[in-house]
DNA sequence: GCCGTTTTCGGCCCGACTGTTTTCAGTCG
């Protein structure tokens, strides 16, 4: 059982507690624990058996011994006996936007109401305005409700999202009044999908804004429209908002819409055992009642005593005790990449020149780049045989020659084959600069072959870095069933580097993983796993990720020189060698 | 149900909106 599945027990739990009228402190309960379990970086199963379950945040004796069960059993029997005391059907009722749970049960109750479906003709046959408190107004809302919730578009990757957001703001900074144009929310925590885009800014004249970006040719429909704030769906079935703030507050507004939602929480409860009391208009001391708007954001945490807390970061898993440590790491910079290690060309299934790479990675700032197209066995991507391997080695040669400020490194994605095995042969892997090692095939694999098949390859002496290590891929393909910790465990024994591969709907490792890996003493390498020149900028996800794993640049080896790198690479064939 | 350099009991984020309501409960982000 891995941390996600027991988060979402615990909040099942929630949920029909919910439903129950229980206390909202114990349903809050059940909701912080199972946060607490699916971002910590350590892997719930194994805190279990080190006897540590009550060290977690949020988690005490009672929720302790649910958690124990699910581990021990693979399911919760307290889960099921809540499941078994309500009517099967009524949390359904919860998707419809303005039903919470108690509407939910009088509708149950009542009206006998216990799918979406049944709700919907109640509404129609006017029978919704016979509850107390209900009227006509609450019957066409529940309708709408229905139609937005059948019609909703899910979740957009964030890379998807990213094309939208520049194309918005470049579009909005063409009016002169406009300022400080920022998005905020899960795509300014680089959370791997959004769903919605929430863009605020100051301006003088807010009104030329809003009419600007009701106007833009992204915008589908006009949802909401005042003189401060607009809401539209965009073409690709996105909602955006855009909000037009004051000067003096921008800093509190940015904080508040950055979230998450539990940051918040947990930064408003923080203050208030200090006397003061946040929200989105500023901070008031509670006793005198006096507010202080901040207009930057830094305000707002140093007002409260805190270090600044990047948003990344800020997912209500120990980074405000840690900020009022003065113990936050200093994260990862984009600045502080020097080079990309896993990159295409032509020469397999990427579709620009090596020089264009080369030249594209130099106007990043980078020295290095690793040229790394697929090996000969994955022959979809027109992988390299040794041949063409060969000759492209004499074309990198012929660029270092020519091209100066940036070093192409020889390297290879090399497939890891269904035993474990890799797809090119010692001496080929030897000459290499940098060998990637990735899988491409049998990911249906059991977790204990999977595992074993990884395990094997990384003790190929010549293997440099274990890429998009779980093959996830977001929103299409789950993570292959391999037991991370015993691989993450493995390449600090052996050496191996592990990826945060920056294709957006890659980012694998994510976050917790990569955190954990820090934890154990990993090395991590971001890259872009770019396929063409502008995928180089993948590598501002890969940073994003890094930076919600608490990384820094230290434990980051694409951040040093290249003769420190090149070292590094070639320490470990030589430990090998001897060995 | 969890938590504590003011507390082991008495707290537990903040503000806005909505609809139906004479003063507020429910919902949302």
């Amino acid at each position: 059982m891995n941390n996600e599945q027991v988060a979402e027990v615990l909040n099942d739990i929630a949920e029909i507690l919910e439903i129950k009228g229980e206390s909202k402190y114990r349903i809050r309960a059940y909701q912080q624990a199972a946060r607490s379990i699916e971002f910590m970086p350590e892997d719930i199963e194994e805190v279990y058996h080190e006897g540590h379950l009550d060290d977690i945040p949020y988690i005490g004796k009672s929720i302790a011994e649910k958690v124990a069960d699910v581990l021990e059993h693979g399911r919760a029997s307290y889960l099921e006996e809540l499941e078994e005391s309500i009517p099967p059907g009524i949390d359904s009722l919860l998707q419809v936007p303005g039903i919470g749970p108690k509407t939910a049960v009088r509708l149950y109750q009542e009206l006998g109401i216990d799918t979406i479906e049944a709700l919907r003709i109640a509404a129609e046959e006017h029978r919704i305005r016979q509850l107390k408190g209900m009227g006509e107004k609450s019957e066409e809302n529940i309708l709408k409700g229905i139609k937005w919730l059948q019609g909703k578009s899910p979740r957009l990757p964030l890379g998807a999202a990213a094309i939208l957001v520049e194309r918005i703001l470049e579009q909005l900074r063409r009016d002169p009044f406009v300022r400080n144009l920022v998005v905020v929310g899960s795509y300014r925590r680089v959370e791997t999908t959004v769903g919605d885009i929430d863009i605020m800014g100051t301006s003088d004249r807010p009104e030329t804004v809003i009419d600007l970006f009701t106007s833009l040719p992204d915008v589908d429909r006009i949802m909401a429209k005042g003189t401060t704030k607009a809401t539209v769906l965009a073409k690709n079935g996105v909602q955006t908002d855009l909000r037009i703030v004051p000067h003096e507050s921008l800093g509190s507004l940015m904080q508040h819409f950055t979230g998450s939602k539990e940051h918040n929480v947990q930064l408003r409860e923080f203050s208030l055992s200090k006397g003061l009391s946040v929200s989105e208009y500023g901070i008031t001391n509670t006793r005198t009642g006096w507010r202080i708007p901040c207009a930057v954001e830094e305000q707002v945490y140093s007002i409260l005593g805190l270090q600044y807390i990047p948003p990344e970061i800020r997912q209500g898993s120990g980074e405000i005790e840690a900020a009022a440590a003065v113990k936050l790491p200093e994260l990862v910079t984009q600045p502080d990449i020097r080079g990309d290690l896993h990159t295409h060309s032509k020469w397999s299934d990427g579709r620009n020149s090596l020089e264009e790479m080369a030249l594209a990675a130099r106007d990043r700032g980078y020295r290095y780049l690793a040229v790394t197209d697929h090996s000969p066995g994955l022959g979809i991507a027109h992988g390299l045989t040794l041949e063409r391997l060969r000759r492209q080695w004499r074309e990198i040669d012929e660029l270092n020659n020519r091209l100066k400020g940036i070093t192409l490194l020889k390297g290879s994605e090399v497939d890891i084959r269904a035993d474990g095995s890799l797809d090119l042969p010692d001496d080929i892997l030897q000459e290499l600069d940098i060998a990637l090692g990735a899988i491409h095939s049998g990911m249906n694999e059991s977790g204990s072959r999977m595992t074993e098949r990884v395990l094997r390859a990384m003790h190929n002496p010549y293997l440099n870095i274990l890429v998009h290590p779980t093959g996830r891929l977001i929103g299409r393909r789950s993570p292959y069933d391999i037991d991370l910790e015993t691989v993450i465990r493995a390449a600090v024994d052996l050496g191996i580097i592990l990826e945060i591969d920056g294709t957006p709907d890659r980012m694998d490792l994510d976050g917790r993983h990569a955190r954990r890996a820090k934890e154990l003493g990993a090395k991590i390498a971001v890259n872009s796993d770019a396929h063409q020149a502008s995928g180089l900028d993948n590598m501002h996800f890969g940073v994003g990720t890094a930076r919600r794993g608490w990384l820094e640049k230290k434990d980051i080896v694409n951040t040093v020189s290249l003769e420190e790198l090149r070292r590094f690479l070639f320490g470990r064939r030589q430990r090998n060698q001897a060995a």
